[in-house]
DNA sequence: TATTGTTATACTCTATAACTATA
DNA sequence: TATAGTTATAGAGTATAACAATA
């Protein structure tokens, strides 16, 4: 009886490590990670700032620490993550009654930036995926689903 | 009809970003980087440090730039990391017949070193797939392996 | 007291270019 | 020419502490 060393790309076993899921998460989220950067480039986007968009875009007027929280980035690193978006003429800083917080929205140009990554990102992750069928894909997601639902 | 939207912990709805796979798989993998760290908590190793042991245990005699290719880490990274772990007596680096470059292999302080953070992590892997059954973890497990092949 | 945004800081990870010595 | 290791460097991501203004 034998088992099957889980091996990289280049016929390298990975030991121990190999037999972690956590191994292999990590290593299809590079897939994924370097995915993205081809599928974008060009517009300035990164994952950061897409994430930022697209939960302003899903609730507008929220604030800068609330994006944060639900991205798990630091309120102190959305700073210049914000400033950069606003400076690019993507996101609205605005204020609201509660005179310590800052309602953000999209601009027009910020929509049309989501619009443009989404269609892109969405063809790029076909391919990724397509070696799964569509059981697998649901299986997947849902299983990803549970292992989110353990944030600490 | 209603669609679901992708929601983070905290009850804010992700957008376009959470109806990409690509979104929880990094979100997945986050859960596992973050427990990672309190797994091995007071062994000083972290993510790369214990994928280099891993391999070097798996493949003894391997040079730093084959152990780098495998884990996606460029050469000039490596350096540092391997001097770490030489430093800390985990690791030997010996010269061979190919004299540019070094055969690495681990010390029995690192194969300690493995064995105890193995056993952590196991323990600490069983907890975050708790929610998933046995058919749901090798389906996972297969997809992600389908998606690591994708490796540009 | 707690929250929001901010500044400063530091460490890790990642990426690239250039150098050496060997093959 | 190509490979293995190295150095230097820069950008991005991440983490903590401390502060001001506001609630």
């Amino acid at each position: 009886m034998t088992t099957v060393q889980p091996q990289d790309g280049n016929g390298i076993a990975l030991g121990v490590y190999g037999q972690l899921v956590g191994c292999h998460i990590r290593r299809a989220s590079a897939v994924f990670v370097n995915d993205f950067g081809r599928a974008v480039a060009g517009t300035g986007m990164r994952q950061a700032l897409f994430g930022i968009l697209s939960i302003v875009a899903a609730n507008p007027g929220i604030n800068q620490g609330s994006v944060g929280r639900a991205l798990g980035i630091q309120r102190a690193n959305m700073v210049s993550l914000v400033n950069e978006l606003t400076g690019r003429g993507l996101v609205l800083r605005e204020s609201t009654d509660n005179r310590r917080a800052f309602a953000l929205t999209l601009t027009a140009s910020g929509e049309r930036m989501i619009a443009t990554c989404i269609e892109r990102l969405h063809r790029h992750e076909a391919a990724l995926l397509s070696a799964l069928s569509r059981d697998e894909r649901a299986t997947l997601v849902a299983a990803l689903g549970r292992i989110e639902a353990k944030d600490a």
